[in-house]
DNA sequence: GATGCTGCTGCGAACGTTCGCAGCAGCGAA
DNA sequence: TTCGCTGCTGCGAACGTTCGCAGCAGCATC
């Protein structure tokens, strides 16, 4: 796959090492259309190769460590599963979720800049609101089950 | 403890039953003078009473049903052990935790009803943003750790 | 006070995730 | 190319939390 060596250098770049395993995960990530579970991503891994021989750890721990370097970015909502997606870097977005049927769509919200503002005055933190997993009732839902 | 019948009209007014072990949790809860984990509560309840013979389960249902009603709100930081405290319904606040040692604090944010409103503009969701855990650096970790 | 419905509980197993450890392998230096 | 350091891996156990089940007990009714 073409984006492998992108991967190779954005991981090398950080003074990380560039094993196979952390290769096969990256990419499955990287050419994931949506979310995907540690499992889902080990699960795509071994389809492109059985004999991998991946843990899923070493999912769990790439992950982590890809996070860290900015290159992936990790959810956990309210299912408690965490779900993991390749980090677009200008595309910073927030996720909302409903409480009733679970579907979670992307949002940006500009007003999270100013609660960055807020929370640097109130608390002296410095807030990082990249990525947020928002609870909520969609438009179905709000109309049908709740209200 | 003079809570206690408030704590029963409130379970009952809603159409459930109050049983010694809600009574007992949320009761422990409600004395509690922050944020507890489900492991403390039930360590509370049981340092009060030895016999109670309570158990972990049972605890995790009532917190559940709790929030359901309104009592209490749950909080899953970046340790990923959940937290509970008593909910005071008019003191909407949230969490800044510091990635870096930990340390929470809790401060209001005004700005987060106008993320309220853009997301219900922008997706149509009707977001909750009452209780968030917002990750970030405390000032002290800010100065000498990052940066 | 006795009875019945059914919501709640304790138990134990299972889930998703993290951790500790011993051995392997990437990468820089020689 | 070989060597050595040490960061990374697989394994398995442990953690916090959720779930399924059978039995108990709160509450409404009589």
């Amino acid at each position: 796959m073409s984006c492998e060596p992108e991967i190779a250098r954005a991981v090398r770049e950080r003074g990380r090492r560039l094993t196979i395993q952390r290769a096969r995960i990256l990419s499955a990530l990287r050419h994931a259309s949506d979310h995907q579970s540690a499992e889902q991503i080990l699960g795509r891994v071994l389809d492109g190769d059985p004999h991998a021989g991946i843990s899923l750890s070493t999912v769990y721990r790439t992950l982590e460590t890809a996070a860290d370097l900015g290159l992936t970015s990790a959810l956990r909502g309210a299912s408690g599963t965490a779900v993991y997606e390749w980090a677009e870097p200008d595309a910073a977005h927030h996720h909302v979720e409903c409480a009733a049927c679970g579907r979670s769509t992307a949002v940006e919200l500009d007003s999270l800049r100013l609660a960055e503002a807020e929370i640097r005055d109130r608390a002296g933190f410095e807030a990082d609101i990249r990525h947020l997993a928002i609870p909520g009732l969609c438009p179905d839902c709000r109309g049908g089950g709740a209200a």
